[in-house]
DNA sequence: CGGACTGTTGAAATATATCAATATTTGTGG
DNA sequence: CCACAAATATTGATATATTTCAACAGTCCG
């Protein structure tokens, strides 16, 4: 959302401590654990999800790299979601005190910051839109065209495909259906020519026809925006 | 989530121009709009939606006296949300300069409204949760005690009864059903006891029973948290 | 090589939407 | 203050997307 001085770049090499790995399927931070700090991821995916008290399960985002996990629960004394390795990750620890002197020294980066949080609002309003008022297959259009966007962004998209590590379960705890459903909708899209999965890989068979069925349009932020502190 | 010294209190007073009012049914702001700026709410209830491409209505959130409204749109270069007046309400414009003055020249205020703005991603975070996994009555019982919860903290509550100037239609956009599918759940949940609606007070008759009902409980954030910048 | 994930299929059950009509309340101009 | 129109609430019948349950096939990984 803006450029980064060769100084702002510093102060974010710093924040944190030397990288962790975690294999596949390692819970990073559980819901309920009292919040020390945020994560930086580096490499692989993650889930954040929040169970309810029924015992299902919500995944609220799925992280790539480049993403700041578990900032939500900054303001709460213990997580509210659980932070799941969906593939082999590297992530860095920031605790929060180190979060809060770089508020303190570096409002530009304080409100790149913000404005990272903001983002992540509006797309769980467009998610809130998009589960309460459309039918699974369009949810799940919004949510490839979404990943795409995303992935683009860090070179991992060839001729729209890319590597997709989600099994149905977790796409439907996403989409907030079932994993039966789930398959279901994959196999009718795929009929439709508008995917294609194999192999763990995500094709994008038909982008425009994706666009046309997603009920929102992808939102984008301002480039350094005017009132962003220099 | 934190005491304000009188500085801050001053510096908070003049962020706006003159209070302006609004009508029942006003827009204050529609979505599209150049983002020039966000509002403080004063007084009245105004609600915050987002339109799909089918024409259909999200209310994303219903706002209360001391919000700050039309925040996520800051981000963007048109507003993503359209705030609609549910009562006559009184809001003060504050420009988007000064909003980033403010967060060059206070961050401990600064602080507090990404604090602010993470638990506005937490109670979206819950309302997705609560959309995807529950029925439409757990859904409600868990709005209703929300909003129960914030009416308190103005003093708007007696006898776990307040006054609610919320259409069936509203309810339905917020909680994602049709307002028949609303008419029918109050009807439900009156014949339990567990709320009498009459002459736009809304009571709650039984709070245990609708905690039990809800599917997640309130999340409390933490007051003056040790990495806050003083 | 074998067990544990992961994906697939079918049939029955259910929450919610849709359509269509009517009743009730609210606000407003005369 | 009344009358009336508009907004809001209510009811019933039918349609539909999604869930649930149960079983089985495929595939990955140690």
């Amino acid at each position: 959302m803006a450029d980064l001085s060769d100084d702002d770049v510093a102060v974010f090499r710093h924040l944190g401590e030397p990288p962790i790995s975690h294999p596949r399927g390692a819970i990073i931070r559980q819901e309920g654990a009292p919040t020390v700090g945020v994560y930086l991821l580096i490499d692989g995916w993650v889930s954040s999800a929040i169970t309810l008290r029924s015992g299902q399960r919500q995944i609220q985002k799925l992280h790539l790299p480049g993403d700041m996990l578990g900032t939500p629960s900054m303001v709460l004394p213990t997580a509210a979601d659980t932070l799941t390795a969906l593939t082999e990750t590297t992530t860095i620890f920031v605790d929060l005190d180190t979060m809060g002197r770089m508020f303190a020294a570096q409002p530009r980066l304080a409100t790149l910051f913000l404005m990272a949080v903001q983002m992540e609002r509006l797309t769980l309003i467009d998610a809130l839109a998009s589960a309460g008022h459309t039918t699974a297959t369009e949810n799940m259009a919004h949510l490839l065209l979404d990943l795409h966007r995303r992935l683009s962004a860090l070179g991992w998209v060839r001729d729209d495909a890319f590597a997709f590590p989600v099994t149905q379960d977790v796409l439907g705890d996403l989409l907030g259906i079932t994993a039966i459903h789930t398959n279901r909708i994959l196999q009718e899209m795929s009929k439709r020519r508008l995917i294609r999965v194999e192999q763990r890989i995500m094709h994008l068979l038909d982008m425009n026809a994706l666009r046309e069925l997603s009920p929102l349009p992808m939102r984008k932020p301002l480039f350094e925006p005017s009132w962003l502190p220099r």
